[in-house]
DNA sequence: CTGTTAGCGCATTCAC
DNA sequence: GTGAATGCGCTAACAG
């Protein structure tokens, strides 16, 4: 086997070609100051050769990494649904690779190691801006990266100071929605099992629920806090339902929730939906999947990874409009049989004949 | 608000430390050639100023680009279990990061895509080995890493024709214990919903499946290939069940094919474990909050995540003492509900009395 | 042990 | 239009 050959260079390509270093460059670059039928050649040569610039000579020179950063606190394993990571970070991907930026992806411990990986990315060069998710409660994560002048957006915020844009999610409409759903149902008294409370969109849910509920004028309405594990849900979902007003209404913050309380329920000897109906804040195959299939709020993850994506770009181009937060579309609410129930709906209040 | 100051070079601290440059650069590097008292004291600055070096700079004159790369085939949204990447991920992180090593993502379309991208990679020096994931059968992108001489480790393989090492998984073992479960709990019919065919992890299973059965004599052993929707494995499941002699028992590739599974299951009149037992490959917080509880394969992802880049930094290192492939530990079957049915045991030839 | 020198691959001033 | 010269931030040959 012959030995593999030196890494062809710009250098290579302008001999190749026949011209200078300068003239090369600028062809490659789309720059004037060469001839069409020059730069053709060049580009010909480059192409034919399979040249690539070298990416540090590149970034040493220009100045920008052509790389975005995602960190991910280890607990991130816990939070929320999995697949909707994973299609958001896919959605992401889609955009920034045709505009032919990288993802660098980190997996950290603590919201200070995600920092201390923000300062190093950013005195190293390493990355352009960064995208930022899983926003908690009193975060320090926004403040750190406005002080640090790195370019940052927020994947869901939006951030309380208002210090970093972000491409929020509504999380009070959706739960109204809900509540709404199941109040016209015919229920009285509803509860939710949530996840980790420190998580802000988690707070902000949970927040819209009792208002939602309260509005409605609804007589119960409780939230039971999960660290996202089976277990938790299904003794939140055992205590629930002990009670002696027990709610006929149960809200799951996701899939895993959602079946281990569904899981309790028959274990308790009552029947989805005819004692008690769920609802999955997460669309997931799982959801339609189950016996019986589970009324589901349906987000495109996709979508929102490459709005999130796409907003990165245009503040990377220094051509962000948008001044402050965007707003998500409100996702849709797929009704199935875990909510269909046969209560009497409420009566309402008939407008008087006229 | 002051005009951001210039990023320090190690020529600043340098200078602050009153030393020449290349005694900076070997205190920085750990280099003989500095007596301790300089070393400590250009240490010093350069944390208190709070110094990294510059990674295109870096790059450029040593070489390595501290990054390992990693492909995602877009389809790897359908394919198995998204938990499970997630955490091979995070464990593969967990030992990257500590070896301060980057991990670039990258999500792409095709085969055809993804080599193109580790060309690009190559060329471009952005990283200095990758992880290969998701082998196919007649998968072209082992030789054609091998081709480009970049360092590679297949997660999942093995190659094939080796010609590139991999940190293999054994699934004819487990394929093995599952059949020979169900046997001894007797059954004599079986049948297997698994993924997409041309995945090379499902050949073996496919093939360990039928090999395992007809070894133990079984008189039934089906198996129907899904694309990893619920449709696929429900319909599927319709389909095994109607038939005359239909199976006792299903094995299905993931938490989204048994949910589907067991659900069929029910809508066809039938209860598990009575009438049909349940084994999924995969043990995820739905296989043990399902009711009833999954039997169910318990892979450690994390571990095997780690225990890529661990052989992957020893390449890297020129370390790797593995000439091949290394095996990963035979995952453990979880005995839960759903396979435990009050079928007579075969009859075994006992051993006549002494 | 220290300072000088050159060069990694590329972009971008300048004169030609 | 083209080619020579300089520098990005760092490492690694050299001599001193």
């Amino acid at each position: 086997m012959p030995a593999r050959p030196r890494r062809l260079t710009l250098r290579d390509i302008a001999r190749l070609a026949g011209v200078s270093e300068t003239a090369a460059s600028f062809a490659l670059n789309g720059k004037p100051g060469v001839s069409d039928e020059t730069r053709r050649r060049i580009l010909a040569v480059a192409d034919e050769h399979g040249w690539v610039p070298h990416h540090a000579a590149k970034v040493l020179t220009g100045g920008k990494s052509g790389t975005v950063g995602l960190v991910i606190a280890r607990s991130a394993r816990d939070v929320g649904s999995e697949s909707f990571f994973l299609r958001f970070m896919t959605g992401l991907q889609s955009v920034l690779s045709e505009r032919r930026q990288a993802l660098l992806l980190q997996v950290v411990d603590s919201v200070e190691a995600e920092i201390e990986t923000y300062r190093t990315w950013q005195v190293a060069g390493r990355v352009d801006a960064v995208v930022l998710v899983d926003l908690r409660v009193d975060d320090p994560r926004p403040d750190a990266l406005a002080d640090l002048g790195l370019p940052a957006l927020i994947a869901g915020g939006p951030d309380p100071r208002r210090r970093l844009p972000a491409v929020a999610i509504d999380d009070r409409e959706p739960m109204r929605r809900i509540v709404t759903h199941l109040h016209d149902t015919g229920h009285d008294s509803i509860a939710y099992v949530c996840g980790a409370g420190e998580m802000l969109h988690i707070a902000r849910r949970v927040d819209a629920f009792h208002t939602g509920a309260r509005e409605l004028g609804m007589s119960g309405h409780m939230v039971m806090s999960t660290d996202f594990s089976s277990s938790s849900a299904a003794k939140a979902t055992r205590l629930l339902l002990s009670s002696d007003d027990r709610p006929t209404a149960l809200v799951y913050d996701n899939e895993i929730l959602a079946v281990a309380g569904v899981g309790e329920i028959r274990r308790l000897g009552l029947a989805t939906p005819a004692d008690v109906c769920v609802v999955v804040w997460e669309d997931t195959p799982i959801a339609s999947a189950m016996e019986p299939p589970l009324t589901a709020l349906s987000r495109d993850a996709f979508a929102f990874g490459s709005d999130v994506a796409t907003r990165l770009i245009a503040i990377l181009d220094g051509t962000d409009e948008a001044t402050g937060d965007t707003m998500e579309s409100v996702p849709e609410l797929i009704e199935r049989t875990s909510s269909r129930c046969e209560r009497t709906p409420p009566t309402e209040p008939t407008e008087p004949a006229s």
